[in-house]
DNA sequence: TATGAATGAGACTTCATTCAT
DNA sequence: GATGAATGAAGTCTCATTCAT
């Protein structure tokens, strides 16, 4: 019924700990997903929600407890698949540059897929006060950033990749260059003429994905 | 009283055709645009704001209008100012690479001291249905693009730029790769060790600019 | 509970298609169409509604959806109940003359009941733009139109009413008389000596009633 | 400047007692009697009335003392001028009957200037607790009664009127006609096609004076 | 005389949540 | 397990009036 892949999700789930979703609560999170992405969460109401998704106003406290306890849960559900099969791409055999560009396409494929909520996490994350617990996320991204430094290093140490690059700051021009895209689509979509859903996917799978593993590689083996 | 440059304002205004801030509706938009980066748009109520600014709840409506009235005014008052100075820049003697350096430092200084308000309008402007009129923003975000390109074409022309670069691209990964770190400024700040809101601004100043800067050069003559 | 025919009621509501009010509801009406003719739509706040039917400020948006959707409500349900039942009167075998004392009878006992909301359709329904959708209240009106001008053709075929009459008219005077009496109501009070709330009803169902009747039946074989 | 018969006016006032209106004051006067016309005296703000009139929001309380005493104001200056020259018909030579037809064209013509006012004088003067104060109205309405009922009995006398009539209630029918036909002018507008502004009165000077006037004398000398 | 900034009160509506069923 | 009626709190905005200038 829905486009999640179930068994990541359950393996995450035990990660977690308890956390065990009904199809309707699934269902719920879809359509709360959305809405949030469309309208924050200060401006999603759970009138909103239940409306949509077309059930009792009260089962979301039902359900989930509270409307920020909503938030937590797709957080930790969607966020959490935001770890990269890295592993993999680090052990095939192919070079050092290569394994950037493998690595740089499934990022912008993830956090394409995961545009919505991660446009709310920045939002909220953000905050001097966030609403929710955000350890989740927290642990993820440097896992993720650890999981990089280690392969820059050792290309760096083979003497591949150059010594004066910033290589913390790297994540953050990969994914800045996705998210800034995405925040100005309505801008960029005129510039590169993409008219349709359709076209600015193909356009982010293709041309941005394209762009940032040149200036990744660039930046990796620029020498002044 | 404000640390804002009241004779830019003041041009801008030209530009824009009316507005008038008295001191007191300075006041309130600068308490406003602090709350609004903090709590967002939805999650800022106007009795917050009163509080704040410590003025009766009906001056923001008898000042603005409204609330979206008050971000619009806000977003127009500070978006405007962000038309950067890059004719003096192309126009000085240096080499192109010094230009884009310059160019890029200026960038980043700009949109630090407008990051509150530019989250905000990361978030309201790729909504489907925004709230307020970007079209001002929309405007000098084109602007922008368009006299960056011109730099960089003129570079290729002279050989110095490599003609793989997509021009278009380029903004969103300098202006990514500061956001991204400032949404995620909570993990990087661990990262980097910087536990003071002066230590962040002066890695945004220094560390960050330079690996911008770095990246951008990068691309630029890159020749796989 | 109520004095309201609920069974006319249910019939109407059938004829409007939707429309169930439970008891809560009725009670709200009720209330509410007292202070709406007593202090008018505008005048009318609902917190005083609230507080006058004893339930909380929120009930009136959560049953009805707001004040305006709330008097639509009232004037569909009240206005409704307006239809005259003219088809008996006309097909028993009294004599033209009977019948048209029996229909301004039964008209003056209607607007006498429903005199205070009509008083705020008069009050809205003349307003350029009027707040609210009164497409029920015309059809109805437009409907007893036609049924009395059948009625006065069919006399004057039989040669018991003048020619001369403006039928179109008939109704404004036999509605007039009565409104502008009530509109009036402290003058003529003190001109009749009706000093209690029974004594002004009495006075409408036989003096004025008599009136009236005596008036149109004049109009309706005066002969110049 | 005003289409306002000032000598009246000023005959009035001396009537009144004080009541010295300025050029500024009639232009507020005549705004508002308008504002308070389309949308009623709670409906009108005054800052409507500030905005229409072209001045500041605190001249209404500065001329009139308070949005209330504005309505007395125009109340007392409309009102009042709606004493009806009978006398003069009264005296002239005619017959009784053309008499009566005199008063109603006169009537007619008078309460159709002064319409919009009495809209407003129905809505509050017959609610329990009106705002201002209408001993005046009260006045008026008692002496044009007096007139006429001396002018009705002396034609009883004289043997041409039905004493069968009752005098009071023929006011009421006069203007009754009138006001239920603007109250609904909706309705009656499209069944006379009456689609203009100026179609309308003169329907009213012609048709609907005619019928008015038909109608009286149809009372007046009916005998069952 | 005339202004307009400023205010406290109150307008209507929607909020997230609870609780009896 | 699930509902929806009900609620108190808070939302934004407009109200008529005042007061210093």
């Amino acid at each position: 019924m829905f486009d999640l892949n179930n068994c990541l999700i359950l393996c995450r789930i035990i990660d977690l700990g308890i956390m065990e979703l009904s199809e309707k609560q699934l269902h719920i999170i879809k359509v709360t997903e959305e809405l949030f992405a469309k309208n924050g969460f200060d401006g999603t109401s759970v009138r909103m929600i239940a409306k949509t998704a077309n059930i009792n106003i009260a089962m979301i406290s039902y359900y989930f407890g509270s409307k920020e306890k909503l938030l937590e849960t797709i957080v930790n559900y969607r966020i959490s698949n935001f770890k990269i099969e890295i592993d993999q791409v680090i052990s095939d055999g192919t070079s050092y540059l290569n394994k950037v560009d493998s690595i740089i396409a499934i990022i912008i494929k993830r956090i394409h897929k995961g545009r919505r909520i991660q446009k709310l996490v920045h939002f909220e994350f953000s905050r001097e006060n966030p609403k929710i617990d955000f350890s989740n996320y927290l642990k993820q991204k440097e896992e993720n950033l650890e999981l990089f430094r280690t392969l820059i290093e050792a290309g760096q140490k083979e003497g591949i990749f150059s010594k004066d690059v910033n290589i913390e700051l790297i994540i953050p021009t990969i994914l800045g260059s996705y998210f800034n895209l995405y925040y100005n689509k309505k801008i960029y979509s005129k510039v590169h003429g993409l008219f349709k859903e359709e076209d600015f996917d193909q356009f982010v799978f293709t041309t941005l994905t394209q762009h940032i593993q040149r200036t990744i590689k660039a930046i990796l083996t620029y020498e002044e």
